[in-house]
DNA sequence: CTATGATGCTTGCGACCTCAAGTATACAAG
DNA sequence: CTTGTATACTTGAGGTCGCAAGCATCATAG
């Protein structure tokens, strides 16, 4: 009656067993990874992700709903996400001067230095949890399948 | 001061590129995912993430902490989401008679039924998104690269 | 038997996110 | 100018999740 597992079991669908690995994978390298950055930079992933975002942009800005369509957030997630980042100085509001509607986020001095900061260490992290297990014919190849999955919006792609 | 980048961009790091577009592939695949299952079937992902685990295991129970491990959530995690699935009459708790502390989750014959009502749109829907933009030998070079990643525990795993 | 520590589970709390609704602005057509 | 529609953004309500704390149970050692 107690049974149990063999831990190694096939799936009874091709598609379904990569799909869900992909699933798990991301669960888990995602938490890793933000655990890291929080507790090295205080800094979550999301937010980490959002600095780097608005650094590799053009004068550091961006508008909040292009932000928002990057990093797959909603507008209300964006707008509470920018909160955050603004309190701590990272980021400021910007009027746009020629469309009342948008607002911009750009990047302080504060927030280009916190992100050349934190940025080596999630190299590394992502180096010793990601790149390390893949050659570099092999990340190549994962990107541009990746690639191919439907993105609505994918926009810049920095790391 | 300003500086920076035209639209297309090219990572300065080789890893960070393709480990974002990881990421937002992730979120984007699920949340499409996830609103089609609920759409149709009124569940989550993870709903029928947790279901399918349990389908597959033997007399389709599970320890609620193994259960949690398989699909990456915290125990009480598991606690609130099985509440859910308890509510619905899909799984039931089952104390275990060897050990008072560990208790059985089990899918009841209507857990049965809605797993095998929602596993064909399911994996029709992962064969839209996800499947049909690889060929076999891709997915399955796809699978084996996924599974050299650190998932803590990565128990059973099934479509 | 008792003390110690590990394990399984639940609960309170706070963090974070989405959706729906509301406000303000822009723009195009009549 | 007015109306209608699309866009940018914010706010309130509600859901999901993890962490820390707490309880009960088991296993082990003295």
């Amino acid at each position: 009656m107690s049974s149990q597992v063999l831990s190694t079991q096939v799936s009874a669908d091709p598609h379904a067993g990569s799909w869900l690995r992909f699933l798990r994978a991301h669960a888990a390298l995602t938490r890793e990874l933000s655990s890291r950055l929080e507790a090295a930079h205080g800094v979550s992933l999301r937010d980490f992700d959002v600095l780097v975002q608005l650094y590799f942009a053009p004068e550091h800005r961006l508008r909040r709903i292009d932000l928002a369509r990057t990093v797959i957030l909603s507008p209300s997630g964006i707008t509470r996400l920018l909160e955050g980042l603004e309190r701590s100085g990272w980021v400021a509001k910007h009027q746009c001067e020629s469309d009342a509607r948008v607002t911009w986020a750009v990047l302080t001095e504060e927030g280009v230095r916190k992100v050349e900061e934190c940025r080596p260490t999630h190299l590394s992290d992502v180096e010793e949890l990601f790149g390390s297990r893949f050659s570099p014919e092999e990340q190549e190849q994962l990107a541009e399948m990746l690639a191919r999955l439907p993105l609505h919006d994918a926009g810049v792609c920095n790391g």
